[in-house]
Order: structure tokens, then sequence, then C-alpha cells
DNA sequence: CGTATTTGGTTGACGTGTCAACCAGCACGC
DNA sequence: GCGTGCTGGTTGACACGTCAACCAAATACG
């Protein structure tokens, strides 16, 4: 998505120098930053980003038990993508899935032996590359900016 | 991508609460935003944001024709996904390849009448998306901060 | 109770992205 | 000229995501 400066029949307001240059910049700052923290993690642990996500979610829940549902909330993410994330790592061994004793319908993603040495290993290394490669290029005026900026997007998209 | 709170023995600096609010507030912006934008985008013009990209890249060209090589240093893509990408636009019509004369290897990329037509209806719509909701929401000096944001992270990932 | 609706989850079809292998043509050095 | 390597581009195999259709179990409600 990338800015339109092409010519156009008395377009709507369009965006000022000031404006361009945060969104462009903004897209591009996150774009290679995710490019090279996925680059870091699949290096350091043989994990995807999906990956990473999911098992944060289940070793942050009791005995590493955790509805599929709820997990897809946290997440954030569509149960048809939940499902198939699931069954990539089902096979990788990372975890497995388990049936609820109180309602038939739903599943339990259950963390495995291996998917626990996993995180363990996994987090510490990814958690420095974060610090490396974007907390610490910025100062604290320029963190609580940003958390700022972004509870303001977050705002606005909950309006509409 | 989500943080690890998990048990861990004696790990490297973990996050604060400010660079945790500042990460995973950047993250949740990010994610949210452009899923919108890109809905907005299917449901105006038809289009993802990969094809706007391409046709922004494409129509910006003279005469509507650049050569693939410089159009995927532009968007920064590799070339086998700019080169799935044009296959897919070419089979809507929305781009045709063209042989290069100078370099028997190269091909160019060519906007039809359709890709400009679509391009020029698309652009003031997708602008005026981004600033509903990202420009308006925030504060010019919102916008400075993040644009300097965003050099300094892109200036830390250059050095490494 | 019995039917209607909602919820939890899987799957097929397909769009999209990466990596590695490959091929052809250019460019450089001797 | 002619290897040798670099560049431009395509493709196969596979990871990943979405949408819509589907199924079964739970729940709501007359």
């Amino acid at each position: 998505m990338a800015a339109y400066r092409g010519a156009m029949g008395r377009s709507p307001r369009w965006l000022d120098e000031r404006e361009h240059a945060a969104w462009r910049g903004f897209l591009a700052m996150y774009t290679q930053l995710t490019a090279q923290l996925a680059k870091d993690l699949k290096r350091d642990a043989g994990l995807s980003g999906a990956d990473y996500s999911v098992l944060v979610g289940v070793s942050e829940a009791p005995d590493g038990r955790i509805r599929a549902n709820e997990l897809g909330d946290e997440l954030q993410w569509e149960k048809s993508r939940l499902s198939r994330q699931i069954s990539r790592m089902e096979k990788r061994g990372l975890v497995v899935r388990d049936t609820c004793p109180t309602d038939a319908r739903g599943s339990f993603v259950v963390l495995t032996d291996l998917g626990r040495r996993t995180i363990e290993q996994a987090a510490p290394l990814h958690v420095e590359q974060v610090r490396r490669r974007f907390v610490d290029a910025l100062t604290r005026g320029q963190l609580d900016d940003l958390a700022a900026i972004s509870r303001a997007v977050l705002a606005r998209l909950d309006d509409d």
C-alpha cells in the first residue's frame, strides 16, 4: 500500500509532506523490522512468528493447556487460521489437541515437552532481538510516544 | 510474536512495563490498521494491498511501463514474489508483460487501460481511508514523532 | 419438550509469500 | 573468443491466510 502521486481529477485531501513521511516511514519500519525479527526467530529457534505466538499463548495458560477458543480470542485469530496452525504444529510435535470434557465440540491445545523446551529457549532470545532492534533504538520518550500513537489509532478504529 | 511472561531461568533483560506497552501496542495497531485498510481497499476497488502497490509503482513510471527489476527494487520485493504477483495481475487484465529490447533477459510491466482506470479510481479512495483511520487520529506532533521513531528503528536495522 | 439459533471447530479452494533450484543472457577478464 | 560468474526472471514445493461451506454439540425459547 504505497502512496500514489499520479494524476487525478479533483481528488480528495491528498497527503502532505509530513503525513506522507509518517505513513511511509511507519510502513517501511514495520515491514523491515518484522522481517528481520522473523529471520532471527527462525534462525535461533526454528520458529515462525505464528509458532511463537501460539507457544506463548499456550505456555502462559495453567498447566500448558488452553481452550482453542480462548487462544483464538487472545491472538485475535480466525478459527480456521488457528485450526490450521495447530495442525501444523501438532505434526511437528510442539503441541497436541485434547478433547474438552465439559463441551464435546471444543478442544484443548496442550503444550508438549518439546513445545515447552522450545518456547523456554526461544523466548529470551527473541526478547533480546526485540530489544536490540527496536527498544534500544528508541528513547523512553519515544516508547511512550509510540504507545500513545498506537492507542490513538486503535481508538479510532474501534469507533468505526 | 506476542510477549512471553512465563518462567525462565535467569533470563536476559526482560521488557519492562513501558517497553512492553510500546511493543505490544505497536504490533496490535499495525495489525488492526492494515487489516481494516485491506478490507476497505478490497471493498472499494477490488484490490489487495499488493495489487495496489504494484499499480502505484507502474502508474508512476513514464508511459506506465517499468522494468520488473526496478519495480522490485522500489517495492523491496523478492523477485519471485513480484513474478507471481504480476502473473496473477496479468490474468486479471491489470497489467501485461513486455519484452525488453536492450536486455533479452529482462521484462517490462505495463499498465493496461483497465489497470490505469483501476488505480485512478482506487487511489483517492484509499488515501481517504488512510486519512480517516490513521492520519486524522493523530496530531501533527505525533506524525512527526512517528516519522522520527521510524527513522531511528530503520537506522538501527541498517547498522546490523 | 422440540425446533431454531448460536458456537466451536475442520476443511476445500484459492490467493499470497519464501526458499531453493534452475535457465538464459550479459559482462568481465584473460 | 571463451570460460566464469553475475543478473533477471520463472517455477516447484511448501508455509501461511481468508472465505465460505459444513458438521455436531450447546443453548435459547416458544
